[in-house]
DNA sequence: TCAAAAGTGTTCGCTATACACCCATGG
DNA sequence: CCATGGGTGTATAGCGAACACTTTTGA
């Protein structure tokens, strides 16, 4: 039985999805959430949550929609970072599709409403991918680094309240660097982005707990002030 | 008379165009070219350069083929920016656009083949366009001037030759700033990426000619050098 | 009481910035 | 010969990298 086909055009039409790359951060690696796929094509196969834009929406929104399916977050940052369109990079038909990259906190992740299986996978340790996911995973992790030489996107993937040393964490793992311990103190001092809270855990020595002073960025971002990393 | 429709789908499928904002310098001002529209919607308005993407090529070609249609040019440096899907963007139909920018010489281009009127606008004189045209047009601007700090793509901007004072316009013209004339050339010397030129223009005191040295670039970049503006 | 981790100081070298200065050329 | 623009030098401040030191706490 032939399939009912009652959208037509005067001129092909590509498909057109969203891809997104759901990063996490456990504090020591960077992770992926990647999903089973449950039919073919790449059946068995791991690969990046994504699904077709609706009609009615814009990109973002798709995104955000395959967000809140494999997580059950209703919102977090995410970034458009580019769109692959190599005409045969899907077997079946022409697709291009829209990436954009998630930065959510591990703790937050629900399983999602989908029956398929979803998995966190160490950004070192990703096995092969269906599609050109490969390929969109790796420049996914490619701009993020560059996103967060600028901008201070790395608080999204930590939770409200951090110590400075899972700060440090966060960043060597994106950045994959080593800072020295006392000197990146002293850096995150001195920008004046982070609120201490009074407040401690219990380890050896309590260390502080801070916050990101959002508001603070955008007044010295606003008055010319450009992040370094 | 009912237009012949028969590329057909399960699902409804967007258009997919690939715009392109193509940049110039002219020793003072960054400029843009710009098309003026010869159908409705938005007949006689300004707009950028762009077209339906090809099933049979990816969105980098299609704005290749763009620039070579508005340019003449066989190749340029290109890079794509953002994919535009607001659902209503296009008032015919939903049309989604992948937008690249685009760095060209301009005393290397000639006329279009295209019979449209094309014209060069300074950034800071440019009209009200069609579509999201303003919008991506915006993107496009603040896009390069993030890409101009991180990496030498101004050079794809300025003849072969060029003197430093040259260079030094061109950077300010892109990042809306002043440099010390003195500090800059010794930044430039200090960076060892040009190329002195044994040749000189006539003028009252002959500056020398540079060019960018495109090898020993990747030779730092690969030792982990990174560019700062 | 001792080891491990957190917070603070100090030094050094590089680079950005702000200038002063000399040189060549054309009017 | 002097105004204009091109190339070079020099001093200062600020920041990052390297590393010593003190403090707190749990075993």
């Amino acid at each position: 039985m032939e399939e009912e086909k009652k959208y037509c055009y005067k001129y092909p039409h590509p498909s057109v999805t969203t891809d997104c790359v759901i990063f996490g951060f456990d504090g020591t690696k960077l992770k992926v959430l990647l999903i089973e796929r449950g039919i073919d094509p790449y059946k068995g196969k791991w690969a990046l949550p994504g699904g077709f834009l609706r009609m009615d929406e814009c990109a973002e929104d798709g995104a955000l929609r395959e967000l809140r399916e494999e997580t059950g977050l209703e919102t977090a940052f995410i970034k458009q970072f580019h769109t692959f369109t190599a005409p045969n990079r899907d077997p079946r038909e022409r697709v291009i599709t829209i990436a954009y990259y998630a930065l959510v906190r591990l703790q937050d992740v629900q399983g999602g409403d989908d029956a398929a299986r979803a998995e966190w996978f160490a950004l070192d340790n990703v096995p092969a991918l269906a599609f050109d996911h490969d390929h969109i995973l790796r420049m996914a992790t490619s701009e993020l680094r560059r996103h967060i030489h600028f901008e201070p996107v790395g608080f999204e993937l930590l939770p409200q309240q951090f110590t400075i040393k899972e700060l440090q964490s966060l960043y060597e793992a994106i950045l994959d660097v080593k800072f020295d311990r006392r000197n990146f103190y002293k850096k995150m001092q001195h920008l004046e982005l982070l609120t201490q809270v009074n407040d401690s855990t219990t380890a050896r020595r309590q260390p502080f707990l801070f916050e990101f002073n959002d508001k603070k960025y955008k007044e010295l971002k606003h008055r010319g002030f450009r992040l370094e990393f």
